[in-house]
DNA sequence: TAAACAATTAGGCAATTATCTAAATATCTA
DNA sequence: TAGATATTTAGATAATTGCCTAATTGTTTA
């Protein structure tokens, strides 16, 4: 939960999320959306997958991510517990 | 969401979360739980407040800190959206 | 096979964060 | 009212984060 929480905790890495909700996308597509260099947004989807909301596959010379939305269960759990009495 | 999620981001913070979900306490209560100093607690304390999750209240010389769930609920909408699709 | 393209890695820098000790503020009580 | 107690504020420092440019790696294609 903590690299998960991490990894939201950046407004550019939840947009990410976002995006990647909507359908696959590489690395160049991603970065298109955002302003800022391609190595950051490199940067980011480093933590992304550090913190297992992404998972990337090669393709050839393109990197494609995808989300993956299982990891949020324990904070999900954890957020729901936390307003229960 | 954006506060939420930088005081969230936190094992220290959370733990004072989970504490404040069985009663209310004192700063120095609080402060009991910890290996840190005092103002490292208070300064935590000020982050969760900020983020508006918990709410102090001064009684004399004691300040209690409850907790304040509702500003979760757009986060835990966030995830959901997040999930489905 | 050389050039172009996609993406990541490396290294550096500024801003933010977490922590500490010392000092200040507010309240209680002998 | 002086001293003790509870808490926060101030100021310093080390670690982390986010960003950049330059360099590297891997793949495609002319």
């Amino acid at each position: 939960m903590n690299q998960v929480l991490r990894a939201l905790n950046d407004p550019s890495r939840r947009r990410m999320l976002e995006l990647l909700r909507e359908k696959d996308l590489t690395a160049g597509e991603l970065a298109a959306h955002f302003e800022m260099s391609k190595p950051s947004v490199s940067h980011h989807l480093d933590l992304l997958r550090q913190a297992e909301l992404v998972v990337s596959v090669k393709k050839g010379q393109f990197v494609y991510y995808s989300i993956n939305t299982s990891v949020l269960e324990d904070l999900m759990f954890w957020l729901v517990t936390l307003k229960k009495n």
